[in-house]
DNA sequence: GTTTAGCGTTAGACTAACTCTAAGTAATAG
DNA sequence: CTATTACTTAGAGTTAGTCTAACGCTAAAC
C-alpha cells in the first residue's frame, strides 16, 4: 500500500509542510518518487514518521533524529549508541511529564481561584458584606 | 528585596536573554530601572516570571501571555476571560501530559528492545544458536 | 485540441521564541 | 587613569516549521 503526501498528512495529522521538511532533512530516507517526481509513501514510511513525531514531541532536535536514523541504517553495530539515545530520551520525557504536572497544579490553582471569584460575584450567591470587595491580586 | 537580571537568571534558571525578551514584550510590566537604566527585579516580579514560565511551558504563546497580563492590570472585570484562558490551558496541559505518556511508552519499548539486543550479544550470555543473527529491524 | 482545475513540485520568504554578538555606557578595582 | 565588570540596546542568527509563488503534469470540460 502506498500513499500521497496529502494522504499521509491526513492519516498522521502532520502538515504536508512538516512531512516535506522531515524528508528534505534526511529523516525519511526510504520515501520513493513516482514517474512524476511526486513522493510515494509506504506503510513503513508511516511508521518512521510516527517515530519522528514521537522523538520531536519529546524534545529531540531534528539534527539528532537525523543522526538516529543514520545509525539505524548503519546496522547493528550502532545499537549501543541508539540504546543510549533512547535512555536519554526516556529520562528527559519523564522529567518533562513531572514538570508539566507541576505546572498543571499551578494552573489548577488559578482556575479554582478565578472560579471562586466568579462564584462570589454571582448575583444570587450570598456573601457576607464584610467579605465583599476583597482586594483581588490577580 | 531586589535583584539584578543575573540574580534572577540564577534564581529561576531562565537565561538573561529570555528575561529581557519577556520584559521587552510587555510580560513584566512592573520591573523597575535604577539610575543607570539597569533592570531592577522585585520578589513580585519573580512571581510573575514564574507564572510566565508556567504558561510558556504549557504552550501558551508569548502574545497570549501578554494579553493575560494586560487583563490582570485592567482589573476585576476581566476575571471571566482570565478564567476561560486558564481553563483552556488546563485542558491543553492535561492533553499534553497524556500524549507525552503515550510517547514515553513508545520510547520505553525501544529501550527494552535495544536492551534485549545488547543482552543477547553479551559474550557471556547463552543464546541458542538458532536464535543468533536474527534480522534486526531498527 | 486547447484550457483550466487539481495535485504535486521547488526555492525561498516569513514566523515564533529565543539566543547570541557587537558596540556602547557607567561604576569599580588596581 | 586605565582595565575589568555588569549592564544596556540594536540587530543578526537559529530552529522548526509554515506559507507563498511559480511551475509541471494529467485529466476532465468545452
Amino acid at each position: 500500500m502506498t500513499y500521497t503526501i496529502h494522504e499521509v498528512a491526513q492519516k498522521t495529522g502532520i502538515s504536508t509542510y512538516s512531512i516535506r521538511y522531515y524528508h528534505d532533512h534526511g529523516m525519511l530516507p526510504f520515501v520513493q518518487r513516482d514517474a512524476n517526481n511526486n513522493r510515494v509513501f509506504s506503510d513503513s514510511d508511516l511508521e518512521w514518521l510516527n517515530m519522528i513525531v514521537c522523538l520531536r514531541a519529546t524534545g529531540m532536535p531534528v539534527e539528532r533524529i537525523r543522526h538516529y536514523i543514520d545509525l539505524v541504517q548503519e546496522g547493528e553495530s550502532t545499537v549501543p549508541e541508539r540504546y543510549e539515545m533512547m535512555k536519554v530520551q526516556q529520562e528527559r520525557t519523564l522529567e518533562e511529564i513531572n514538570q508539566l504536572q507541576e505546572h498543571l497544579s499551578t494552573i489548577n490553582f488559578k482556575v479554582d481561584h478565578y472560579a471562586g471569584l466568579l462564584d462570589s460575584h454571582e448575583p444570587d450567591s450570598f456573601v457576607p458584606s464584610n467579605l465583599r470587595q476583597t482586594p483581588v491580586n490577580n
